[in-house]
DNA sequence: TTAGATGGGAGGATGA
DNA sequence: CTCATCCTCCCATCTA
């Protein structure tokens, strides 16, 4: 069913050599355009204009609208009670749709496969195959992924699997294990990467990945993020994988 | 020594 | 207004 976190292979351990700094200029520029789109109301003004919204998808499938934060993207859903949202419209990007423009970033043309991944993998059997055990606990789940019924703003893990379906992210984070929903934060940009969350979120003060991590291991009570055993690395739950994937792909 | 991890706990914002 | 949720923020301590 995901095409776009397998499609990158099994094991990339470490960031893209080739990007060691983030564009943080750019995607704050990508984020002041983008601020007014919080705003309850869909902003009038220029409706289609830059590249949030209204993204052809290349793959020819598909027709992103506002996949940042427009007007559904914080009605992300999951779990027992995801009949009520499953006539919301994509609100989530294509990994391939490149919304940040002129970062182009070809997810197949970079391709980066991590070669230090092996050498520090020690404890990485955890699970080629996520869906070993979980495969079978849908009508009665007990993650509170969303056990709400109305409008909820966007969550962290949803916007750190955002950020992995964004190539221009990837300096910041990355797939470490995509198919066992591994992930990575860049020791080097992993405060870019919690400022653009706390910018977001519209903090006062600044995200610091201290405090994102924080909220992050309050995750691993709930079930919906666990800490792996390996630094900067954490793996999302499979059922929350499967939802932020079934969110992403299955609309 | 340092970077990162862990966890307690108070408190704020928001939605029901 | 109350309550629950989801962080945010600060801190102390541990570990590789």
């Amino acid at each position: 069913m995901l095409t776009n976190l397998g499609g990158r292979g099994a094991w990339s351990g470490v960031a893209p050599s080739s990007c060691p700094e983030v564009d943080l200029e750019v995607i704050e520029e990508y984020l002041q355009e983008h601020s007014l789109e919080v705003q309850p109301a869909q902003t009038p003004a220029s409706p289609l204009t830059s590249m949030g919204q209204h993204i052809h998808s290349h793959q020819g499938t598909r027709i992103i609208e506002n996949s940042w934060s427009g007007q559904h993207a914080y009605e992300w859903h999951c779990g027992p009670h995801s009949e009520e949202y499953r006539q919301q419209p994509a609100a989530w990007p294509s990994p391939h749709d490149n919304q940040w423009g002129h970062i182009a970033y070809s997810d197949e043309a970079s391709g980066y496969i991590d070669s230090d991944s092996q050498s520090s993998s020690s404890q990485y059997q955890d699970s080629p195959s996520p869906s070993s055990d979980t495969g079978s606990r849908k009508d009665r789940d007990p993650l509170p992924l969303a056990p709400l019924s109305g409008k909820r703003k966007e969550r962290l893990f949803q916007f750190l699997f955002e950020m992995l379906q964004t190539p221009s992210m990837r300096s910041c984070i990355w797939w470490v294990q995509s198919s066992s929903g591994t992930f990575q934060f860049s020791s080097q940009n992993k405060e870019s990467l919690a400022q653009l969350w706390g910018r977001r979120k519209g903090n006062r003060k600044p995200m610091t990945y201290q405090k994102m991590a924080r909220a992050l291991r309050n995750y691993s009570r709930t079930g919906e993020i666990h800490k792996v055993k390996r630094k900067l690395t954490y793996r999302f739950d499979e059922k929350t994988l499967k939802c932020l994937q079934g969110d992403s792909n299955t609309m």
